[in-house]
RNA sequence: CGCGGGGUGGAGCAGCCUGGUAGCUCGUCAGGCUCAUAACCUGAAGGUCGCUGGUUCAAAUCCAGCCCCCGCAA
């Protein structure tokens, strides 16, 4: 079939890869404008468009899809499928009537749960057991669109945002290719979403990493995981951002951001139970081990945040 | 030229402002104590103080340039 794919994130790029290697013909690439990143603030394109850098496939990065011109581009290459990945711009009526026979996206979560910007982070730190990809035929609604199909993967004790991040776009290739199969035949399931049943992942920002320690031990030892690496999450320590990496739940209680413990281990109290800190960094620093890092900042943690 | 922190024995830091014997915690090695130890005591090894140049009688420290790491903001 002639697909035309919208992404932008890394999150695509095997499923992008898959359909490259497919029967099927990828006949043009949208995705976001180059943006200065980094430090350095260099341009740089987008994962998407890296990934197929080596390929001669048509790629437009409108600023806002929303254009005429960009909606008109897109209609030109007269796709029988639109598949739209981690794009990062609401897609308008306009462009969702494009494709011939469907206009999917693919969703890292098993909708309805967890609908919006931010799912990975927010299952992890909500303590699911499992999730995975959802494939729906797309509607002017965020992520409400009806169900083709899902693919479930297990949430690990220690998973990260990262490395589920990475499983999920593991699977996603297979889940695709599946519904293409099944809409080229014809005889793809189409389910709506129990919107009763819905919840929603915000967009999230730095901020939100901010550590509360007035939470359970256990809910905070989640949302460091889920918000690793990005947006991460961080304390307060003499002024400072200290980023942690990891942590485990520690049996023992006291007033909530008090440090319990800082010779050997690093524990800080929560509301409930409290955290011992495992891998952790300094702004301007390297991240390092809590043993590491007490050695030379013992005293600070010591005179309290 | 977006803002800012940092590069000091193997690790993490102090010392820099107010130039002039290399310090702290830990690790390593040797010895001791102990039934024993990741605990404790004693001792030892190990450093071109990121690189280059400048100022000075003298530079980790002051000045200039460069390299590398990192936080924020986007």
């Amino acid at each position: 079939m002639r697909i035309v794919f919208i992404g932008t994130g890394e999150i695509g790029v095997p499923t992008l890869r898959a359909l490259l290697d497919s029967e099927h013909e990828v006949i043009a690439v949208i995705t976001q404008p180059d943006k200065r990143v980094g430090r350095e603030q260099r341009i740089e394109p987008p994962p998407i468009k890296k990934g197929i850098a080596r390929t001669r496939i048509p790629i437009l990065q409108p600023a806002r899809i929303k254009d005429q011109q960009a909606t008109e581009e897109i209609r030109d290459f007269a796709p029988d499928v639109i598949v739209v990945v981690a794009y990062g711009q609401i897609l308008p009526r306009d462009v969702l009537e494009i494709p011939r026979l469907a206009c999917l996206n693919l969703h890292a979560s098993l909708l309805p749960g967890w609908r919006g910007a931010a799912p990975i982070q927010a299952t992890i730190a909500a303590g699911d057991c499992e999730t995975g990809i959802t494939v729906m035929y797309m509607d002017e609604g965020l992520d409400t669109g009806d169900i083709l199909l899902q693919r479930r993967v297990e949430i690990l004790p220690n998973d990260t945002g990262g490395s589920l991040h990475d499983r999920l776009a593991q699977i996603a290739p297979e889940a695709l290719l599946e519904s293409l199969r099944l809409v080229a035949a014809g005889n793809a399931p189409r389910i709506a979403q129990d919107n009763a049943r819905a919840t929603y992942a915000p967009k999230l920002k730095r901020e939100h990493g901010l550590i509360d320690w007035s939470e359970p031990a256990e809910a905070i030892e989640r949302k460091i995981r889920a918000y690793n690496p990005w947006p991460g999450a961080f304390m307060k320590v003499d002024h400072q951002n200290l980023k942690v990496f990891s942590a485990s739940v520690v049996d023992i209680n006291g007033q909530p951001g008090e440090v319990l413990r800082s010779d050997k281990d690093l524990v800080v109290a929560t509301g409930k139970g409290a955290l011992s800190l495992a891998e952790v960094q300094l702004e301007g620093k390297r991240r390092m081990s809590a043993a590491e890092f007490l050695r030379g900042h013992g005293a600070i943690m010591r005179a309290g945040g």
